[in-house]
RNA sequence: UCCCCUGUAGCUCAGUCGGUAGAGCAGGUGGCUGUUAACCACCCUGUCGGCGGUUCAAGUCCGUCCGGGGGAGCCA
């Protein structure tokens, strides 16, 4: 049970039997001697288990094993003689487990697209990208709790069903128990939620942002790390209707702390990844995105350039005829945009900061010109941006006046406008959209394929 | 939601000017070989995404619907 392939590949030889379970990948047969590759998830590698064919009686139970057959082997690890690999297994026993007919089984042994691999979600993580995504995922989440712990970080849980439009951004979706066959309404007509689960409406969390506040402003440094969902009707390579984000909140925090905290974050969890995953990682590098490594390399390596918004479009204007959407002050900034301020102007990772109040959200901290608020976005090669936080907007006064500017009802936000009547601080914080720094870590260019069972508009499979 | 591309064997694709389909891989059989993207020979496989239309004749042309991909918007 836990003997793990990578485990074994580590060792030299062995001379007590061991016990080795896994999935086979490919069987070689040739007249004395049958090769069956075995895979349990734990390396790209696999192991080579050797059946000598001479010794070995049940040659009808080895016709049964091809390849996506799970077995168990017991034998002896020994010096390889073949070129590919230092150790083997020499098999004395085997188990047939669970036979995978070649005929009906969808993974061949060859390279498949994985656009073909999404139709068959349940058994794509038991291709070579697909597992190395698993365990690279698994390996940033473990990277991201190890640094916020490190730093007095407290994870929060905050809530997945919320009854108020964080933002104001991204469609919701609706949680109900109400029969919409048969909806109560009220008198003056349009639905009666008092009669729904919550007594009023409810939906699943854009954001958790809010509530982090609220801990943070109790617990000084907080981090949220869980599940969010956006009911957009966009179809794109970097949309999910649910994808995992991480927002982390400082109390007693201005945005030049906030911008310190991405840069050492976005450090740890590429150089933990590069250290932890560097075979899924070359993989990466060779056969999905080339280079993917020493992009992050560099990212590790580059101080982060702070630039305002202001500067920002200033030099973009010099190169307006460069882009499809040319830019000028007041704009939001485009992908193109992103890119050429990482790659071209100071070609290493860029922090754009004080963006324009129209195009940022409402709970910013206004700035003395009263034009800008204490954004900040996070912008790295290849990708544009892949952090966006701000210092939040601790008066009550400027808060209240800003939402009603907006269109926003303060008293439906009363108990996140408390947090500026009592106790209120400076403090501030970032979100990093996780999926999307799984795409940007491996290289893999639809986010589809890096969450084991995606959910977008109209794909809900598995 | 809009724009572009695409749908042919299990998978990846080719199919010219309209004349009812091919390759590679996978699979099967046999051979060879401490093999490792194994190799060699032979064999098998199709509602050409669905529906409708034009035509003597449609994989091919037209319409429409559905699926997939890319881009835009929106965003993480």
């Amino acid at each position: 049970m836990y003997n793990r392939i990578s485990q074994l590949l580590k060792k030299t030889v062995t001379d007590e039997l061991v016990t080795v379970e896994g999935w086979v990948r490919t069987k070689r047969e040739s007249k004395t001697v049958c090769f069956l590759e075995l895979n349990d998830g734990s390396s790209l590698k696999g192991l080579q288990a050797v059946i000598d064919l001479e010794t070995f009686a049940d040659k009808p139970l080895l016709a049964k094993i091809s390849t996506g057959a799970a077995v168990s082997c017991q034998g002896k690890l020994i010096p390889s003689p073949g070129g590919k690999q230092a150790v083997e297994l020499a098999v004395d026993s085997l188990t047939l487990h669970g036979e995978a007919p070649a005929e009906s089984y969808p993974l061949q042994k060859k390279r498949h697209t994985l656009e073909y691999l999404r139709e068959i979600a349940h058994l794509r993580p038991r291709t070579n990208t697909l597992g190395a995504v698993a365990r690279v995922r698994h390996a940033v989440s473990y990277a991201i709790h190890t640094f916020f712990n490190e730093r007095g970080f407290y994870y929060v849980h905050t809530p997945i069903i919320s009854t108020a439009d964080a933002e104001g951004a991204g469609e919701q979706f609706q949680v109900t128990t109400l029969d919409l066959n048969n909806v109560p309404l009220l008198e003056e007509g349009g639905v009666d939620f008092s009669k729904d689960f919550f007594g009023q409406k409810a939906a699943l969390t854009v954001s958790g942002q809010l509530q982090g506040e609220a801990y943070a402003l109790a617990l000084k440094n907080i981090y949220t790390f869980g599940p969010t969902f956006r009911a957009e009707n966009s179809n794109t390579r970097r949309h999910l209707s649910e994808f995992w984000m991480i927002e982390p909140e400082m109390a007693f925090c201005t945005l030049e702390g906030n911008m310190a905290l991405a840069e050492e974050f976005l450090k740890y969890i590429f150089s933990y990844v590069l250290e932890n995953c560097a075979e899924d990682m070359e993989f990466f590098s060779t056969w999905i995105e080339k280079g993917v490594a020493e992009t992050l390399q560099k990212v590790i390596d580059s101080p982060f350039v702070e630039m305002s918004y202001t500067d920002a479009v200033t030099e973009l204007i010099k190169n307006n005829a460069k882009f499809a959407f040319p830019v000028k002050w007041g704009s939001d900034l485009q992908t193109e945009h992103e890119r050429f301020l990482t790659e071209e102007v100071h070609n290493g990772p860029v922090i754009v900061t004080d963006y324009p109040k129209e195009i940022k959200a409402f709970y910013m901290k206004l700035n003395p010109d009263e034009k800008t608020v204490r954004a900040m976005d996070v912008l790295v090669p290849r990708l544009g941006e892949i952090i966006g936080g701000s210092e939040r907007e601790s008066r009550l006064d400027l808060l209240t006046e800003r939402m009603v500017t907006l269109g926003l009802k303060p008293e439906d936000y009363w108990w996140y406008l408390d947090l500026r009547r009592y106790g209120s601080v400076p403090h501030s914080g970032f979100g990093l959209g996780f999926d999307r720094a799984i795409q940007y870590i491996t290289g893999i260019q639809n986010i589809r394929d890096v969450i084991p069972f995606p959910r977008a508009v109209k794909q809900a499979d598995f």
